[in-house]
DNA sequence: TTAATTGCCGGCATCGTTACCGGCATCGCT
DNA sequence: AGCGATGCCGGTAACGATGCCGGCAATTAA
């Protein structure tokens, strides 16, 4: 028993005009007298008539709804979303968001129940345990404009956005290099994550360029869980030269080290220094604060539902356009024991 | 220069039947031949048929979509809305999330936005700004199914689920009570938000029971905002006779006071004791360790999405079933000053 | 043999909207 | 007066699907 809503055909009845001079009044000027279109915008108003968006779908075949798939909502992608649901609402479109939760089996179920919900293209970062890529290409063979965000793949062909995680990697690595660590160990994420291996090419590269020999030892590949990460630690810090600093790309690992390098009575940064990855509100309160690399989410967010807009309208083109944000070392206690420059 | 899905139209050509036939085999198992419905199965099978869910929708009115409306997407409402994701999927529906970020006008943007887009009901937590429902009222007027969850109001009618925030208020004061804390000070929220007035008057019924009078000096209003709730802390704490314990309706407000506790050189449980809501991550890495009520939040989103079902098949029924979950504390080193009871 | 039942199928209207086409006035121009 | 141009409008066919209704053949019952 619901009320139904108003429709043009109503309006119609009402003004005893056709359902087609009405539609015309409410979206071309032309082809249609001053007063006729008056009267039906009148109408209109008081009937609270709005179209109905489903025939307008059905009819112009598209929805303006774009499909969001997010490996997880945690802080980072979270804030990106936020990004992208600012520019796309302002440019008149919907955006559904599915969480792959990580896993491959749901990421697929996802777009399949985005490809029919119909929406007008996709906007992925896609799941650390994805190897294969089959059904996204399913959207390119349908032609719909797809553009990757954050966690990219170069299996894939499509617009990107991304955070340089290389340099993210670098410039935390040669911040502990310049306050004078020696023995620099990463904790890394598992190595099928593209995003995890860049930040640590950021890492190799500043051994390099200061002339630290690379130490298989001092690299672990952890799981993105806290847990996993505290139990990591304590073999490094149990090491017979143990590091005396610790790189970890992601804050959720750091706070696992933390946790062991406290038990173990060490003492940041004078024993041990450690840098995280993300900039979570959280390593601003634990104390000693943890040294971060900050992303700028909210803005990666923004850019990725730009470049799908501009996707979107170009379609014939088919552009690999690749856009690189840039990471920023914000310095707390825990990886600070020389003075601050001036 | 789409590649055109397959249509029931597509296979009726193929096959050279009517399209009568097509849309039967593919759904009744009556009135239709064995062969024929085989044939049809096996073509649809091969274009990789699927209905288009717009003309579905709009054929029977109905889009399996719920519209979910949260303030924000912090951590306890994302952890309900992926309850409410979780139910609702296996019951086929597909969730619209929308964040109106405490403000007022934004949720009316909303709830328009999701009206045009023709969802079949509502799972709202209301923002801490409105005083006004009437763009609910809306809905209800629609005849559509609505459910409140968390955030909810005694304005509008209609089913819900939300915590016991009274009880908990209770059992966090009570706790510091019973370890020996005299004077007790109170963090609240916005003294619109209803959650926040609830877990107060757990406070209040706390120190009656035990007989601890009412000092409307250590009940302060703040923001959820962690500088606020640092510049109100250090303000207590400069009282003559300050507080030995706090109690703060968010775990965010408890980080603020935290700091204030730390800057001013006060021992955590010894000289003060503090107790947050919410028992997000955070409070676990901090230390001492912040004790903390813990809600259920993600059973909370399920019930909700649960309750919202129920509520969209007996439509008839004007339900106001009200369901209450019950918080847990967990206590940590910022309150226990007692060894534990046996 | 005839009437009624059944199995299977196609046609048509419908959901709400827009695009296209054709028609009827009115007007201005020659 | 006759012509085309123009302004305004209504009818109709889509978009993709469903459901009702009626029809034709074959089968069954009387």
């Amino acid at each position: 028993m619901l009320n139904k809503p108003a429709t043009i055909k109503d309006i119609a009845k009402k003004l005893n005009i056709s359902i087609s001079s009405v539609s015309r009044a409410l979206r071309n000027a032309s082809d249609v007298n001053a007063e006729t279109k008056k009267a039906v915008l009148a109408l209109a108003a008081e009937l609270n008539y709005e179209p109905n968006r489903l025939a307008l779908s059905l009819r112009q075949r598209q929805t303006h709804t774009i499909g969001v798939i997010v490996p997880n909502l945690d802080y980072v992608p979270a804030t990106m979303v936020r990004g992208i649901d600012e520019v796309a609402l302002e440019a008149g479109y919907t955006v559904m968001v599915c969480q792959s939760n990580e896993s491959f089996g749901r990421e697929i179920l996802n777009t399949r129940r985005l490809l029919d919900s119909l929406v007008d293209g996709f906007i992925i970062s896609v799941s650390s345990e994805s190897k294969s890529f089959d059904h996204f290409k399913k959207i390119q063979e349908r032609n719909l404009p797809m553009v990757l965000f954050d966690r990219v793949t170069p299996d894939l062909i499509a617009p990107s956005v991304r955070i340089d995680n290389e340099e993210g990697g670098f410039i935390a690595t040669e911040h502990l290099i310049e306050q004078g660590y020696k023995r620099i160990a990463i904790l890394a994420g598992p190595k099928t994550l593209g995003v995890s291996n860049s930040r640590m090419e950021g890492y190799l590269n500043a051994l390099k360029k200061h002339k630290i020999k690379r130490d298989d030892e001092l690299i672990i590949h952890c799981d993105f869980n806290q847990d996993y990460a505290f139990y990591a630690t304590q073999e490094l810090l149990a090491m017979k030269k143990r590091p005396d600093a610790i790189f970890t790309i992601s804050d959720r690992i750091a706070i696992g080290a933390m946790l062991a390098i406290k038990k173990k009575g060490l003492n940041m940064p004078q024993d041990i220094g450690l840098v995280g990855f993300n900039n979570e509100a959280v390593v601003g309160l634990v104390s000693p604060g943890i040294s971060s690399v900050e992303q700028p989410s909210f803005e990666l967010g923004k850019t990725a539902a730009k470049l799908f807009i501009q996707t979107m309208h170009n379609n014939e083109d088919n552009s690999t356009e690749e856009i690189i944000l840039k990471p920023k070392l914000i310095i707390r206690e825990s990886s600070r024991r020389l003075p601050e420059k001036k």
